[in-house]
DNA sequence: CGGCAGTTTGAGCACGATCAAGCACAGTGG
DNA sequence: CCACTGTGCTTGATCGTGCTCAAACTGCCG
C-alpha cells in the first residue's frame, strides 16, 4: 500500500490515529489493506470470527442484524471517513452484526490482533478509543430514545437533519440507498416511510427529486423534532 | 475508607480493577469515597458536571434521560456489584442521564481525573475497560432491535428472563422496584404494563404476589423471545 | 415486449397510548 | 375511630400510529 496515498493521509488525519507516531503508524500500515467492493458485497457475516475492524475510505456500508426469527433490521449506515466494528474487537470473537456495501466501496481493513499489540503499550491511543466507544454509545443511547419517544415522523426528520451537511444551500440531503433501507434504519417499513415523506411533502415542508430530498424550512423541521 | 470491609473486597473482585496491582488499588481507594444514599436520593443530575463514575454496592439506582419535551425514560436499573457511569468519563464533560437510588443504596465514587492518569500508565487496565464498554455497547444494541423489532409483551418477558437468578426455584423474580419505572424501562406505559401482566396471568404462564412475579412454565416464556 | 425490483397508494386491522374511572392501601388530621 | 387525601395499580372505552395485505405504477434490464 501506497503510504503516500490520499487514501492513507484520510486515515492518518482522523481522529483515532493522531495519536501515533510516524513509525507506529508505519507499523499499522503494515498490517492493514485496502479492499474494493462491488455494490452488494458482503465485508462480514454477522457472528463471522471478528479479525479486523474498518475505516471506509468511499462508498457506504450497511451494518444490519438478523434476529433468530428472521426479521432483519438496519443498525447504522457508515459513510467516508468513519470507522465501523472497532468495538467487536473486544467483544471475544464473533461480529454481533453483517457488513455490505451498498455501493461501489472502498476500506481498509486493519488487524484486530496486531492493533490490540498496539493498545497496550501506547495509553493515549487507548484513550482516544475509549472516547470513540463513548462517543458511539451516546449515539445509541440517543437512537433509544428516539424509538421510545418520538414518532416515525420526527425521527425521519431528525435522521435528515443529521445528515444535512453543513451550510448546504439549498439544504438538501442525498440519500445515496435505497427507501426501504432508511425505512428499516428508521425502525418503520417502507410504506410507512413512503407515507411520511408524502405528508411532508404535501405540507411544503419539504421536496423529492430521484434519491434527493429538500428541506424548504429547516427552521420549522428542526422545531418538529 | 476500611480497606478489608467486604464491600471493599466486592469492588476488588470485580473484572474491572482485577487488573490492578495491590498499589495501583491502593491507589484508586485513595480517590474513591463511599456513599450512603436514602431512599429517591439523587447522585448526579443530567447535565452536571462528570466528576466520577460509580460502583454499586448494594441497593438499586435508577439512570433516567428527560427529553427537551419534558418525557422520561429509565435507560437502565442499576443493581449490586455493576458500575455505572463509567463511560461518561470520556464523552467531555457532562452526565448525559440523571442517576438516583430507587431505595436506600450504598455505592463506591471513583475520581475521573485520577482514573484517567491510572489509565495511562495500565495497557491491561485500558483493554478491560475498552471490554467492559463494549459489552454495554452490545447490550445497548440488543436493547435497539428489541424495541423495534418485539413487541411490548415479548420485551417484559426478555426482561423477566434476564433478571432470573440463576437456579431459583420456583423460577421468580423479585422486582423491587415501582411497576411505572419498569414500564419506562420497557418503553411503555403503566397501563400497558398492567394488561399485559393480566393477560400473562390470564393464560398461566405467570403468578403476581406483591412485588413478586413466578414464571411457571420458562420454557414456554422463552419460546415467546 | 414482459418481467422484476423499488416505490406508492389504498383499505382494514392491531397494538399500544390516552383519557377516565375505580380500587386498595397508607398516612394525616379531625 | 372515621373521613380525607394521595399514590400506585388496575380496568374500561376510545383513538391514532403504524403494520399488513393488496394493487397499481415506475424505471430498468433482459
Amino acid at each position: 500500500m501506497n503510504p503516500d496515498s490520499p487514501d492513507i493521509q484520510q486515515l492518518k488525519d482522523g481522529y483515532l490515529l493522531a495519536a501515533l507516531s510516524h513509525s507506529e503508524f508505519e507499523d499499522v500500515m503494515a498490517h492493514a489493506s485496502v479492499r474494493t467492493l462491488a455494490p452488494g458485497e458482503g465485508v462480514f457475516d454477522q457472528g463471522d470470527l471478528c479479525t479486523h475492524f474498518f475505516f471506509v475510505l468511499a462508498g457506504i456500508v450497511k451494518l444490519g442484524r438478523i434476529a433468530p426469527s428472521g426479521e432483519e433490521k438496519v443498525m447504522d449506515l457508515v459513510r467516508p471517513r468513519h470507522y465501523f466494528a472497532e468495538a467487536a474487537m473486544f467483544l471475544g470473537g464473533r461480529y454481533p452484526v453483517y457488513a455490505c456495501a451498498l455501493e461501489a466501496t472502498r476500506l481498509v481493513a486493519l488487524d484486530n490482533a496486531h492493533f490490540l499489540r498496539l493498545l497496550r503499550g501506547n495509553g493515549d491511543l487507548c484513550i482516544r478509543l475509549l472516547s470513540t466507544l463513548s462517543q458511539r454509545m451516546h449515539g445509541l443511547v440517543n437512537e433509544i430514545d428516539n424509538l421510545t419517544l418520538h414518532s416515525g415522523a420526527e425521527r425521519l426528520i431528525g435522521y435528515l437533519l443529521e445528515q444535512l451537511p453543513e451550510g448546504a444551500v439549498p439544504a438538501s440531503v442525498w440519500l445515496n440507498v435505497p427507501k426501504h433501507v432508511i425505512a428499516s434504519r428508521l425502525g418503520i417499513q417502507p410504506e410507512t416511510l413512503s407515507r411520511i415523506l408524502a405528508k411532508l411533502r404535501a405540507e411544503r415542508l419539504i421536496d423529492v427529486h430521484e434519491g434527493m430530498i429538500v428541506l424548504n424550512d429547516v427552521a420549522a423541521l428542526r422545531r418538529f423534532s
